[in-house]
DNA sequence: AATCGCTAAAGGGG
DNA sequence: CCCCTTTAGCGATT
């Protein structure tokens, strides 16, 4: 496009949203201090766990979350480290002999709270054996909440990050379960033989306390496959990704009143719909691209504000699942009349 | 099970 | 725009 032409409104806006996202970047320097201090700990912790817990001999280290996904914005602050157990069929047709064995209910299923006591424990200990730094780790307990979340305070810059550690089981069977079959519909902007590649993925049910703590209960996570989607994304050129996803995370942690753990999903749902107009930004900082990059990201926040109305977000990979469920009609109105808002106003938010 | 070496991707400086 | 540094992630090797 000729410079001629002068500025449209959408060239403004592409720019404003590339100057927000170069804000938002986490600072080398930061990313440094913060992964050699988590690095250090979750190794630590890991060959604790191995070398203390019997059925944790195989435990392995899986690194999720928006960190590890490259979308954290603002400060690397927040790290999620999944502990997954390998389960496999030896698990059903030898169940006396697996390491699991004794925390088999008599259906069958394994009894999550109990893992989890334990795992809690051991984590706990591993903590307290760490050197000099342990004084400035402790462990929070958040109610409802699985993870064993560690809080540390860094020397370098007194700064406090929280590390999340998730029990997970990775299962590796032929395919999926059933009800995830009418989603994950990444062919519109994939392709099939992606789709087909991914499939053949494990999944990992992340225990999860459900009522009063001890009903047993794992909940399905596909976090390692959001990774590769995203990275995939990139790859093809097709993204719009980062500065829609940043700018997302960015309104919900400036207005959020919604607690909605896989906003991913709503970057996800918006690629299946509407895969043509995504221009990647990388390597391409012309006039041309930054109007394509307003639109995507304007038609990003309008089909989030669609389905805020409905209070309906079907989870990407689990459609008959809503991730509004629990959200108030009134606070999904809220959210959705302020990105009306800042559609509808340039992003004042932004400047 | 731990270590090494390689590559990709991202931040940052010039 | 190119080049350098660092981290993440994978596979081979021991």
């Amino acid at each position: 496009m000729s410079p001629l032409l002068g500025l449209s409104i959408d060239d403004t806006l592409g720019k404003l949203l590339m100057a927000t996202i170069d804000k938002l970047k986490i600072k080398k320097s930061e990313r440094s201090n913060a992964s050699s201090c988590v690095n250090n700990i979750t190794a630590k912790v890991v060959t604790h766990l191995k070398q203390n817990v019997n059925w944790c001999k195989d435990i392995e280290r899986l690194r999720t979350g928006s960190y590890y996904e490259n979308v954290k914005i603002c400060e690397p602050d927040e790290f999620d480290v999944m502990r997954s157990i390998p389960v496999d069929v030896a698990l059903k047709r030898h169940p006396n002999k697996h390491a699991l064995h004794r925390f088999l209910n008599e259906d069958k299923t394994i009894q999550a709270s109990e893992m989890l006591s334990e795992f809690r424990d051991a984590v706990k200990e591993a903590v307290q054996k760490l050197p000099c730094r342990s004084k400035q780790t402790c462990i929070k307990k958040k109610p409802r909440c699985p993870a064993v979340t560690l809080e540390v305070k860094m020397e370098e810059n007194g700064k406090t990050i929280s590390i999340d550690f998730v029990l997970g089981l990775k299962v590796h069977r032929a395919s999926w379960p059933d009800f995830t079959k009418d989603g994950f519909k990444i062919e519109t902007w994939l392709g099939k033989k992606e789709k087909a590649n991914m499939k053949h993925r494990p999944f990992y049910l992340v225990s999860k306390y459900e009522g009063k703590g001890h009903t047993d209960a794992w909940r399905i996570s596909f976090s390692h496959v959001e990774k590769e989607i995203l990275k995939r994304h990139g790859h093809s050129k097709t993204c719009c990704e980062d500065v829609g996803y940043k700018c997302c995370q960015y309104l919900f942690s400036q207005r959020g009143r919604l607690q909605i753990q896989e906003d991913v999903q709503i970057l996800l749902l918006s690629c299946k719909d509407h895969p043509s107009p995504c221009v990647c930004y990388k390597g391409n900082r012309q006039q041309v691209a930054y109007s394509q990059l307003a639109i995507c990201f304007q038609q990003l926040l309008e089909d989030f504000v669609q389905h805020l109305r409905k209070c309906h977000l079907p989870n990407f990979f689990i459609p008959s699942h809503n991730l509004l469920r629990q959200a108030s009609p009134s606070s999904c109105d809220f959210l959705a009349n302020e990105i009306e808002f800042q559609l509808n106003n340039n992003f004042l938010i932004f400047s």
